[in-house]
DNA sequence: AGATTTATTGGTAGCGCTACCGTTCCCTTG
DNA sequence: CAAGGGAACGGTAGCGCTACCAATAAATCT
């Protein structure tokens, strides 16, 4: 079936015929660099010339070269992101945020995967700014002090997401961690467990301190014992959530709630509890982390701790555009909170 | 808590003080183009000179810039990708294989949503072309005519992905939807059920390829009933499972069994099974499409048609990175082709 | 009317790097 | 020992665009 054509299409070198900005000016009969205005500041340049140039652009096809452009601005129609994970549905919706914040922008978004390596962190951070990017996006408020230190020289806005914390390199929006974890600990006591265990695969800063929120508010309840905590490095999936519930039973067979670090892992102990027949929730209470779509769908529903990922993701653009236009934004450091969403499986 | 002096970084203009080649060649007493070689082309420096640049380089911090590399070399370290949505689990997946296929190498990935429209991916391939990419990597074998011509004159090497299908525009790696949709309604069939409905969420080509192969299975068994068949342009999802089967059950009520289009879309199936209280898979067989990890979890487990998503992404970039060095690979086009998994939700 | 601003356009000079072609020097080889 | 070849390095000339200024014409002010 696949034609013998098929192979590998040759990369010719300099020029490649392409239309320059000269071919632009020279046929519209101005000069090259009010071609430039025309293209990007249109209101600087008379309508007429202006249609004329845009005729031309047209008829050549003429695409502005974003190297050059790049190199002669000394900056790149780009904006860095960098995320620990690509797979974890949350920063699939914060990266969604992003795109779609973007939107009509001429400016390209740049996503480096981290794998929560803070060495990765810094050679993505030197890669990037080797471009000169427009503005640079990072997840969560560990960076090591070489990367904190590569941001605050970084001569373009920061935007730090994920988490609200002391000491931004420059922007913020996020969210308190352990608030949320506090929260949906206290609600679990309040529903009338007791025996509450705390269930958390890839334990990163943010989920150690959805921990120690958990572990506050069981403090405060005269309830904290350690073995209610099961946790592993492993990264978090429906699967690791089903394993790892199995081991928080044989530690602590008679919990009667589990507060899961985030959603996937909340899906697989549920799905656990209907495979060995433990009711949901008058047996075992479950509350997750993030919110995801699938938890008011799951049955039993479960309950969790909303968080505004896309949200999060779309304002950390918003703030970013607004920095690049030199404006300042009104709060540069924007707590967006979170909701507790009670649903069936902590309704006792 | 956030201290007033956050705010806006400035952007200051050119040069910014770093460090350019020429400081590292006088520092270092040689030529600027023995620089440029000993970071690209090690093996050309002698052993001597090339430590010695190389001591250079990590005392003044000397980290190139791109984009003047871009322009000189008429080509960026940038390889453009194209997918049609980044929510969806599937590219998720996808594009985690690109980036890890892509690892140690000084490449960059730009990722480009196209919201499963072709005008908005004529335009990104404008924008992405632009800059002349190393490579460019699209989603499924629907491009618009001036998609594809596009493509055909970008003079570097094209990867189409998701899809096998005649004429590839340079390279090629996926699998057939049709034979996936109709080896799974042959399942159905053969484990005995018989009024299969065709469940199938934003019918983008791909979806309809599958329902054409649901179609062929039904119409060899002579059991094809168009009101089995409910589709929606809205986005699949849990919740739009959930919905869609119950329009389905609507529509026919003595439905035994229903194909999703994909694995949201029958774990949303599920849940409204054990809703409505109808037993998985006695009553009703459920089969998706992807095997998902959720779907070996999920109680009763889903049979699904696993495809190699993963695997996709990274031999994508393999067969890129093979033709960027100039190399023709092996195999220009790919069939990756599925493995249906059976589990207990059609097993009776 | 003369002075001063404002709008519109263009010329010049790079941005920081690499392709291309030399040049130098050392080593073979007949 | 001359001729030839290869390895190692460097100079020159851009890549295609935009920042910075200058120049001109038109508009506004005193």
């Amino acid at each position: 079936m696949p034609p013998v054509t098929a192979g590998v299409k040759a990369r010719s070198r300099r020029g490649g015929g392409r239309p320059t900005i000269a071919d632009v000016a020279s046929k519209a009969g101005v000069g090259a660099i009010t071609v430039s205005r025309a293209l990007r500041e249109p209101e600087r340049v008379s309508p007429r010339l202006r249609r004329q140039i845009m005729a031309v652009v047209d008829e050549l096809g003429y695409v502005p070269d974003r190297n050059a452009r790049a190199l002669a601005s000394a900056r790149a129609d780009v904006i860095g992101v960098l995320v620990p994970s690509l797979t974890n549905n949350v920063f699939a919706d914060v990266v969604r945020g992003i795109y779609e914040g973007l939107d009509q922008n001429h400016l390209q978004v740049q996503i480096g995967n981290t794998h929560y390596s803070q060495e990765a962190e810094e050679e993505l951070l030197q890669t990037f700014l080797s471009q000169r990017p427009s503005a640079l996006i990072v997840s969560g408020i560990d960076q090591s002090p070489a990367a904190t230190a590569l941001l605050e020289r970084a001569d373009c806005p920061v935007v730090q997401i994920m988490e609200t914390g002391p000491d931004p390199v420059d922007m913020m929006i996020g969210f308190s961690h352990y608030e949320g974890g506090r929260a949906a600990t206290r609600h679990l006591i309040e529903a009338g467990y007791r025996r509450v265990a705390f269930i958390g695969a890839r334990m990163d800063p943010r989920s150690e301190r959805r921990l120690a929120g958990y572990r506050a508010a069981m403090e405060e309840a005269g309830l904290f014992d350690e073995r209610l905590v099961t946790t592993t490095v492993r990264p978090s999936s429906v699967t690791t959530g089903s394993e790892l519930f199995r081991e928080a039973l044989a530690k602590a067979p008679a919990l009667d709630a589990a507060f899961c670090n985030n959603d996937d892992m909340a899906l697989g102990a549920l799905f656990e509890c209907h495979r060995q027949g433990r009711a949901v929730p008058s047996e075992i209470g479950i509350a997750g982390f993030n919110d995801l779509e699938m938890m008011q769908i799951a049955y039993p529903s479960l309950t969790s701790l909303r968080t505004y990922r896309y949200e999060m993701g779309r304002r950390a653009i918003a703030m970013a555009l607004e920095a690049i236009a030199g404006r300042r934004p009104a709060e540069p450091v924007v707590d967006l909170g979170f909701e507790l969403i009670v649903r069936e499986s902590t309704r006792r």
